[in-house]
DNA sequence: GTCAAAGGGTAACATTGTTACCACTTAGAC
DNA sequence: GTCTAAGTGGTAACAATGTTACCCTTTGAC
């Protein structure tokens, strides 16, 4: 009756979440290195030394390991968000916001690209993991409420306001991913945009 | 020595060039109906009634019978902008031109689905099909120029505000394709971020 | 030591893009 | 009319993919 000391249930559960997370591990180094076309079963089982085997007991199938990827580029984006810094001027601090998103966006490609559909067409990611996604964006949101109340905006609704904002620097973008703009090019029509908004968005 | 009435060649390109209309015609009824992840060879050749063989003599693999269909794409658009009245106001004329956009995404979403990547991940336009889908974004580069020109927007950069401009209605359809929107919404986040755009661009 | 339950490896399945092989058709030459 | 060469197209196969049925191994509990 006594509780033991390693229960086998807790000590499975454990192995399972270092077993996820060496696989999500593995997975991601994949499709770093080789990209999504590569990102295969028996490819992120190589990755991890056993067989196919192991993921489909770990995740439902190959949409549940991408969806789990999704979650993870999820994170790391709301991430880079959340340490930008608050600046006291709000405008400034929507643009830090959007500097910080170029960013990662540049040195993580690939988050862009599962977050924003640009991968695999057969995937969907799931409901939950489309909530996260667009909640994290919440983040704009509050900063271009900031900027409304504090007067360096004009009062707009903010829905519109904010898929304007997200809409126009994932548009953009997209055209880098797309190899339609250098990264230079992408740097200048981002400022670009953003400051044309924000100009458009100080007025009623 | 005689020319032949009908040459050998001449007539063989011509049943080439109904077969290649046939089969591009066929791939789109399949993409229409069943998406992306059923555009697959078989498929295609059952709905021409013939085998993949005959697919694989008028394009060179499957990238280059999507690249038909992308091309195809780029031409409807085009012609869709085209289309469009030019209006007195050279600001009536750049929102007609969103509008027939948008109609014409949700008419047919596979184009704006192909032409922005969204469709097979391991399909990469060829670089002319590329350059003719920029080019046929001349138009609103041409509308802003007009808009300028005429006063009713201050002078700006024509490249970055034509790619601002796209940029962001691409960037709303996006997420419409993508299901974090309904196309109510969509009208409404696109014509507040036109409006927002163009006022921005209003001022220097 | 025995047992139940879960995990994992092997090999197979269907489906994909692609091609080698072979038969067929057909325009032009004699 | 017959023949030749070239292009066309159907069949069946190949490798690679996601996925699973089968079976063996492991592991904690008693």
């Amino acid at each position: 009756m006594n509780e033991p000391i390693t229960n086998y249930r807790e000590t499975r559960a454990k192995t399972r979440e270092a077993l996820h997370r060496g696989v999500l591990d593995a997975a991601s180094r994949v499709l770093v290195r080789e990209g999504y076309t590569a990102l295969t079963m028996r490819r992120v089982a190589d990755e991890v030394g056993a067989s196919t085997k192991v993921i489909y007991t770990l995740f439902e199938n190959k949409d549940g390991l991408v969806n789990a990827l999704y979650l993870e580029a999820v994170r790391r984006v709301r991430e880079t968000l959340e340490a930008v810094p608050v600046d006291a001027q709000a405008l400034d601090y929507l643009r830090a916001l959007a500097q910080a998103y170029r960013a990662h966006v540049a040195a993580q490609p690939n988050d862009f690209i599962i977050l924003n559909g640009l991968s695999l067409p057969d995937f969907t990611p799931s409901e939950t993991a489309v909530q996260e996604n667009v909640a994290s964006f919440d983040i704009v949101a509050v900063a271009l409420k900031r900027a409304m109340d504090a007067g360096e905006l004009a009062q707009h609704p903010l829905e519109s306001a904010g898929k304007a904002l997200i809409g126009c620097l994932n548009g953009i973008l997209s055209m880098e991913i797309g190899g339609h703009n250098t990264p230079e090019q992408t740097d200048v029509y981002l400022a670009f945009a953003l400051e044309t908004l924000l100009r458009g968005l100080q007025h009623a």
